[in-house]
RNA sequence: CGCGGGGUGGAGCAGGGGUAGCUCGUGAGGCUCAUAACCUCAAGGUCGGAGGUUCGAUUCCUUCCCCCGCAACCA
């Protein structure tokens, strides 16, 4: 059977969330969309998420006036401004875990249990510097000449007695598996996979997963040890175990098909993670997909540059959509962007009022003029040849749209930026095909068989087109369906079948004829 | 010699041994169905530098220069 699960990162709740974040939920969520049309929604399983343990939490939430012991309440406040922000960026994700999940919590614990059994996990001394009044720890590179790199004051040598994940002897198991061809895609893109074949020629360090309360008590106690809690990605990874199982899913879900995330979290992701889940016993993941950055004027996106773009002001200055589209369409997955509010209203003018916001209004005010708003019925040919070879052309353009979709997106890997490029490239030639075509030439000189045909296709366009970008820009769609009298929701109303088809069924007309339409407002006002 | 990515017309990118391509911008023209939208044509590049392989390299090899990122008990 056919199922696709895919997942976020869990987000650290210091912060409201910016365009890279909103990035992965845009792409994830398109995926979702997808695969949700031709897997059948049952079968699709989008998670996503907040990470909410650690340090600076803890610290946060003092800061914000919650005493001790009520860190909880303080995250609750800003999971509901996640939430909220997905919902605006049109983010439907079938479950939302947060690690202060009781379910979670205690897959963790029984995680945890199971890998100390095995041997897998011992106490020992971290030994390194530490900045009291920042509360932190710092390697020996980052702490050269012994100032703290945040306040430049001297730092100290400690040791404090931990517990230790054994990393370093799965790194070998590990190579192997990276190395087989039946795991050709378990990181992606391609040239990834390098960087993390690189990172295990360095020796591989065994890997630091507790906190003594007596310093940091906000996480999830060791089920062995009540003086300590666990560390970070011993509780954040296995999130999208837990996730499943808070579902009843596991098994029906589990492995995962793919975890999106940004290139920083990628050795995570391919290092710590496969080797956890040797540890643990579990499947490893089909594919660990690193997207690129956005950048700002040149530079990664940071706090202290101050360079920090909120995608929620975007999205109510342009419209969801347009902010999905820009995001989906300007950046081949995996590769860095560049973002800037003026190449957003470019895109906006171009792609989206232009071609294809001016494509549907025009045709359909063509299908009211000469038709009085219905499609109409035709034959395959009219009286010109020359008429005959384009509309031959642009049909045969069309026929590929949903069979581009399925070659970019599944067989491809995730490509949803190539398919929803190519619906665009069909749009553009529609626009052409207008122009060529003259129809109102054709009504000059009466010959109406052409006029229909010239429509047919048009509609049929899109039909098509309004199908292949559903994934990303749902509303519109939808908008673009109902101008076209197809229905309410593409969801619904599109047959699974034909998502699934070649482009041997497409060379039939797939626009049922007699279709009242209904021309709305514009889809995309153009801004000025 | 730490590792990875990249340097292609004004901008952002694609490509890949044999007339260098796309989008935007610029200039000229056309059309009227349309959201001053759409369509056509033109100008504009010795594909980072230097060597080499080849009948021929922007594409392969060597080397150098420059930009960006990673080098984890920061998420």
């Amino acid at each position: 059977m056919d199922k696709f699960y895919i997942t976020t990162p869990i987000y650290y709740v210091n912060a409201k969330p910016h365009i890279g974040h909103a990035y992965t939920q845009v792409v994830a969520d398109s995926l979702a969309r997808y695969f949700r049309l031709i897997y059948r929604k049952e079968n699709v399983f989008f998670l996503t998420g907040t990470d909410e343990h650690g340090e600076k939490i803890e610290e946060a939430a003092a800061k914000a006036g919650f005493a001790k012991g009520h860190e909880k309440e303080f995250v609750d406040s800003i999971v509901d401004g996640f939430k909220a922000a997905w919902k605006i960026l049109g983010i439907e994700h079938d479950y939302f875990i947060r690690t202060t999940d009781p379910v979670h919590k205690k897959t963790v614990q029984d995680y945890l249990n199971k890998v100390k059994e095995k041997g897998d996990i011992y106490l020992g001394e971290y030994d390194g510097y530490f900045c009291k009044p920042c509360e932190t720890f710092w390697t020996d590179t980052q702490a050269e000449g012994g100032i703290c790199p945040d306040c430049k004051r001297p730092v100290e040598r400690i040791k404090e007695k931990n517990y230790f994940f054994k990393m370093s002897s799965y790194a070998a198991k590990l190579e192997e598996y990276l190395n087989d061809p039946r795991n050709a895609d378990c990181v992606l893109p391609g040239f990834r996979k390098n960087e993390v074949l690189g990172y295990l020629k360095d020796d591989l360090r065994d890997l630091c997963i507790s906190r003594p309360k007596s310093r940091m008590s906000w996480g999830i106690e060791l089920p062995f040890d009540k003086d300590y809690v666990v560390y970070v990605w011993f509780d954040a990874l296995i999130n999208y175990i837990s996730a499943l199982k808070a579902n009843n899913m596991f098994d029906k879900f589990w492995p995962a098909d793919v975890h999106l995330l940004a290139k920083d979290i990628l050795r995570h992701h391919s290092v710590y993670w496969p080797i956890m889940l040797m540890s643990m016993g579990e499947k490893l993941p089909k594919t660990v997909f690193a997207h690129g950055w956005w950048k700002i004027g040149g530079e990664k996106i940071s706090k202290s540059k101050g360079n920090s773009v909120d995608p929620i002001e975007l999205s109510n200055k342009y419209g969801v959509d347009a902010l999905r589209y820009f995001l989906v369409k300007t950046v081949e997955l995996g590769m860095d962007g560049v973002f800037s509010e003026d190449s957003l209203v470019l895109t906006y003018n171009t792609n989206l009022a232009n071609d294809v916001g001016n494509l549907l209004n025009r045709t359909l005010t063509m299908v009211e003029k000469y038709f009085e708003g219905a499609s109409p019925a035709t034959s395959d040919k009219c009286a010109d040849d020359a008429q005959n070879e384009r509309s031959a052309k642009l049909r045969a353009e069309a026929a590929m749209i949903l069979p581009y979709c399925r070659k970019y997106i599944v067989e491809k890997n995730y490509q949803i930026c190539n398919a929803v490029i190519y619906a665009m490239s069909v749009v553009s030639s529609a626009n052409k095909y207008i122009e060529a075509s003259a129809p109102w030439k054709y009504s000059k000189e009466g010959n109406i068989e052409a006029i229909k045909i010239i429509m047919a296709d048009l509609l049929e366009v899109l039909r098509l087109v309004a199908i292949a970008l559903y994934p990303v820009m749902p509303a519109t769609a939808n908008k673009m369906w109902r101008q076209l009298g197809l229905g309410e929701d593409i969801a619904k109303d599109v047959k699974r079948e034909e998502l699934l088809a070649d482009e041997q069924y497409f060379s039939k007309r797939t626009f049922p004829a007699g279709i009242k339409v209904a021309k709305g407002d514009p889809l995309f006002p153009r801004i000025q």
